[in-house]
This record gives structure tokens, sequence and C-alpha cells, in this order.
DNA sequence: AATATTTGCTAACGAATGTTAGGTAGCGTA
DNA sequence: TACGCTACCTAACATTCGTTAGCAAATATT
């Protein structure tokens, strides 16, 4: 049952059909929604018959399944450690927004599928993932509150500004293609100092300026 | 036969039955996504059999074009007409996002499936929305290059920032509910001021300004 | 009262969907 | 050699899909 390849010199992708048919999954949900995409489809990118497909899959959302939940636990567990450091609110969410960035940076398909696909999981997982997603809500406000309090941060809605950064940064699987030079690293850079520094050379000083 | 049960009386169908069903086909394409939803979904909303939906329209498709284009039209206009405008870029740019968040936080169903589902658009409609969208992107940039060269914003890549700012107010329409007595202004105020004035209370040296 | 329009019905269509059953060729290993 | 495993095949299934045809009651218009 068990695959005793395991000697050392297997760099080689040897581990492929079933890995290559999760990442041709994601690739094609990504572009057609999952619901969208047919086992036929997929099947012909692969370049076999669709019955075919369930030599090496349970069903459809299994490959679904196995797009969300890997990259949701390597997220959660990414701030969770940023969260128990103990340095500045500020280091914090700059720390914790590189995280994120990295993860879906080296990412895009399985992010954007992760991120607009994840209400066709099935019961048990649909919510599991909601409530996972809920909480590293809470965690980033946890960031963003340390840092109003002693006074970092301005003072903001929490909650608001927890989502709006999250969708910011979530954005970016949109544009990025790894192929052109910039780097994981330099985009949470750009971002991070964007949304904490702001776009303004100097602020302005009332709150309300519109009219 | 019919049903005469008429006694329901509801209180003032003011809007038509067209109208009706266009808005709880935007909530329904919403929750469970366009390819996901069927008629027999939509017509069990609506009270009826699927085959009568199309004494009201043509076919499923017509209900995602009525959703996604008066929308985009909407953006479109409001943008054109702020970059008409004789003004600081700074006020151009909150000008901007206060009218495309009032656009989509008065349409948050309609928003989230303008955003979400438009590729299933067919395709003359497909590729004019996503000229409608790549102008609507380069005139937001245009904003920023302005500010950027007369010294009201900082040196940041306009092409990032500008679909970082998107994707931020893009979001507002996933938590917001008019009932909470928060307003579209309300909103668009916050958001304006975190992203343009940033998080922190005083700005960092960035040392990672190498580009 | 006669007519036209709106709004709904039942029945059914062909096409597409995810999936199962059962079989086979090739390959590495005991 | 025999065995088991991987990777694929053809054929077919039950469902669901969007949609059409033809008809009838209610409502609005004349």
């Amino acid at each position: 049952m068990m695959k005793s390849v395991g000697i050392v010199t297997e760099a080689a992708p040897k581990q492929s059909r079933k890995q290559e048919l999760e990442q041709k999954a994601a690739l094609l949900f990504r572009e057609k929604g999952y619901a969208a995409a047919s086992m036929r489809d997929l099947a012909q990118v692969m370049g076999i018959e669709a019955a075919s497909l369930y030599s090496h899959i349970k069903s459809k959302e299994e490959l679904l399944q196995n797009i969300c939940l890997p990259l949701a636990q390597e997220l959660s567990q990414g701030l969770t450690e940023v969260l128990s450091l103990e340095i500045s609110a500020r280091e914090k969410l700059s720390k914790a927004l590189s995280h994120h960035l990295s993860v879906i940076t080296r990412n895009t398909d399985q992010s954007i599928v992760f991120l607009q696909e994840y209400r066709h999981l099935s019961e048990p997982f649909r919510s599991e993932f909601l409530s996972m997603r809920k909480e590293y809500e809470q965690q980033l406000m946890l960031i963003l509150r340390q840092g109003i309090r002693n006074g970092e941060f301005r003072k903001t809605d929490e909650k608001i500004t927890a989502l709006t950064l999250l969708s910011a940064v979530n954005s970016t699987p949109q544009w990025f293609r790894k192929e052109i030079g910039i780097t994981p690293e330099t985009v949470a850079g750009l971002l991070t100092d964007i949304l904490v520094n702001g776009l303004a050379t100097q602020p302005i000083a009332s709150s309300s300026n519109t009219k």
C-alpha cells in the first residue's frame, strides 16, 4: 500500500499525474468558475476522457477542497504566528500582509478559486471555511485594535478597515504574474506602504472634506 | 386551471413583474453564482414555474446583461464627469471614490454579480464589458498620475495602486447593509480617508524605496 | 361587451452534467 | 512468471439544464 520509493533522489516530478490534475483544475476553475467548468473540460485539458479522471479523484468537489483547504490552513497558520510575536502593531501588520501576499502570489490560480468559489463546497466544509475566514478577519482586527490603542494607527473602524485591507491584498493574484520580474516581497512592500502610509504626501487636516 | 387566490393582496406592487424578477435574479445570482443558479431556482423564488419566466425575458443571460450593463454605464459616466472637473487630484480621487461607492452601495446585489459573474456574458457583451473596465481603470490611473506629478500623491506604481484602490472599494457591497444606519456617503468618507491618508499616525521613513 | 396584453400553466425537447461499471494495456517488483 | 498498480478506455446511467410550444385565466384597454 505504501509507496516505498522514499529514496532521497526524488526531486524529479514523479508524483505527478494527480498533482498535474489539481494544477490544471485550479487554472480551469479560475478561468471558467467552478460551476461552469465541466469535468469534460478538465479532461480535455488533461488529454484524456472525462471518466478517466475518476482514476485519480473521488469527485469534482474533492478538487475544490484540495485547492481551498490547504490554502486556508497556510494563511491561518501564518497569521497566528505573527500574532504571537512581541513586536509593534505596525510590524505585525507588515508581517501579516507580507505573509498573506507571499502565500497567494505563489498560488495565484488557487487563490482566486479559493476566494471566489469556496461557496460551492458542500456543507461541512463550507461552514468550516467560513469560520476560518471569520477568525482570520478577527485576528487582523486585533492587530488594528492594538495599533489604535497605543497610538500607532489612526482611529478607524476596525472591521471596515480590516475587510478593506484584506480585499486590497486579495486582488493581487488578478494582476500578479511571476514572470514579470517582480517578487512577492516587492509587492508586499508596495502594498503595505500604500495602505499604511497612504497615498497623500501630507495628510489633510479635517476628517471630512466632501461637500 | 388558474389559481384564483388573489386574496393575498400584496401591499403595493408598484414595480412591474419584470423588475421584480430582475431584482430577485440579482439576489439569487449573488448567493449561488450565475452558473449554479438555475431557472428553476429563480422560478421558485418568484412562486411560479420555470417556463413561465419566459413570459418576461428572452433568456437567462438577458437577466445577467440587465444587471451588469446599466451598472457599468453609471460607473463609467460618473468617473468621466469627475475627470472633466478642474479640481485637484486629491479632490478628483475623493469624488471618484464617492461616486463609485454611492453606485455600488445602492445596488449591492447587482454590484457583486457585476464584479464576479461578468465573465458569463456571451461574446459581444463580455468584450465590451472588459474594455469598459479597462478604460475605467485607466481613467483612475490618470487621476493618480496627475496627483503624483504635482506632488499631491507619493510616487507609487500607478497601475498597482489603481487596482488596489478599486478592489478595496469594490469589497464594500460584501458587508454594507443599508439597514444599519451608515450611509454611502459615510462609507465613502471612511474609505477615502483610509486610502488617501493611510493608517499610520505618522509616516515611517520607508527605507524600502529602492524603486 | 369585445379585444389585447399580461401572466401564468403543463408537457416536453435535446443537450449537457457528474458519475459508475467493467475492461485493458503497460509497467515495476516479488 | 505472476501479481498488483497506475492510467487510461468505451458505454452508459440518471439528473438537471435552458428553453419552446400551445393553451388559459386575469387584467387592462377600447
